[in-house]
DNA sequence: GCAAAAGTGTTGGAAATACACCCATGT
DNA sequence: ACATGGGTGTATTTCCAACACTTTTGC
């Protein structure tokens, strides 16, 4: 055996060997819409899993860090790069993909569905109902499930729900989207007042328009005065 | 060039492609002496960093899941398999291995330092308290800052920080342990006022000895009926 | 007896909850 | 005029924060 066949077998068995396996990134992106939580997804490609639905996914490169590789997949899909975007945890059982050892990284993405125009739409690219949803390829159903208890804890403690709205906003909008995440009916009185007095919705002195009631006002989040609040560091022993 | 060669080629150009990465995990493993917050590491046999401290990672195998690489790692050091374990998230920079382009999954787990003696003491496996640690290995003080930002929000919604205590413990133990990882002085009879209201903590009966004061009594956590409790749901906005 | 921490209740203020009526608009 | 949701205030309750003295043990 040559000494280039050696190095060779060498690498060949680096491959089969614990040193090596696939990284993909896969990205639950939510919409908002019809009051209701939406997730986008395509039709699987791999026979394995003909005909069921797949979260957006791709390898990742060897040059881009797992952000990037994030941001791109949404990019590609979605046409935007300016989508709130948040990693929630790796995911990583032998047998999740049936052609190689792949782990993957989930991302949670938020996007406004009006603001939006899908650009590429093959693989039937389509907005689906989270509650409606039951089997999907791969192990994205877990994914997925994942992910929507992150996003229920999560717009709790951190305003990334106004993503999934328009700039500009009613409080009865508000109201329903954090019904809809959370399951949770909330009284409007004291919905209301908790937004006031954060002091973080600003009156746009606009209006709803062709709605079949009273018009609501339309606020807008002012996020940069959000940043600059002083977070409280402890909240409390609560288990 | 002969097929052999070409196929050769292939696979060490798939090498340098987008497809293949490595994959470690890296356990933060704090403990709790002396009133302190401490984290396990060892020296680095890295020439890049040599005499930095480092966490304890390894690669991932190809048959093993990344909880099961965690738990192996973790068992390898200290012996024990039954520590608390729970993933933080994947750190992805491109360049954070100066060898390759590793990715890593951090965990974060948590031991009572008393309770357990380390098996593999090579690279001078040790003890750091968290406060004075400066420089690391790779990106480590990243992942360990993150890690410790998890804990100090982890702590206070789940009952995890008694893995860091004995069995069975003092309240002034425990008050230490959350005052100490939140770095918030904590008021004694409020902070007795409510574990007590939670029910969780069971007398044993038995008080502290070879204190130079009046021993306090001994409590453990009832792990099961913080399990059936149910919880609840809505913790209510705030950010 | 002295040092050092254990143990124990009350009170005032803030925040969360529950709840009902009038108003503006489109049809 | 009527149907639909917008907008508003108050009373009650619950939770949190502040606070001081007596008790037990080791030395």
């Amino acid at each position: 055996m040559s000494a280039i066949q050696k190095n060779i077998k060498s690498v060949l068995t680096q491959l089969e060997s614990d040193d090596l396996n696939g990284i993909s990134v896969d990205c639950v992106i939510f919409g908002f819409d019809d009051d209701e939580l939406k997730v986008l997804l395509i039709k699987s490609d791999m026979k394995n899993f003909a005909g069921k639905w797949s979260l957006l996914g791709d390898l990742i490169g060897s040059k881009e860090t797992l952000d990037q590789a994030a941001y791109r997949i949404l990019k590609e899909r979605t046409g935007m790069d300016d989508l709130y975007l948040e990693q929630v945890r790796a995911f990583g059982a032998v047998d999740r993909h049936p052609a190689a050892r792949i782990i993957t990284v989930a991302y949670c993405s938020l996007i406004n569905i009006q603001h939006h125009h899908l650009v590429r739409t093959d693989n039937e690219l389509h907005w689906h109902k989270v509650k409606q949803i039951t089997e999907m390829a791969f192990d994205h159903r877990e994914i997925l499930d994942v992910c929507y208890e992150w996003l229920q804890k999560r717009i709790q403690e951190h305003p990334l729900g106004f993503s999934l709205l328009p700039k500009k906003f009613s409080l009865r909008e508000l109201q329903n989207m954090y019904e809809a995440i959370s399951g949770v009916k909330l009284d409007r009185r004291n919905f209301r007042k908790k937004f006031f007095s954060m002091n973080l919705l600003e009156d746009t002195g606009e209006y709803e328009s062709d709605v079949p009631h009273r018009p609501g006002k339309l606020y807008h989040f002012n996020y940069e005065k959000y940043q600059q609040k002083e977070r409280k560091k402890w909240f409390g022993i609560d288990f």
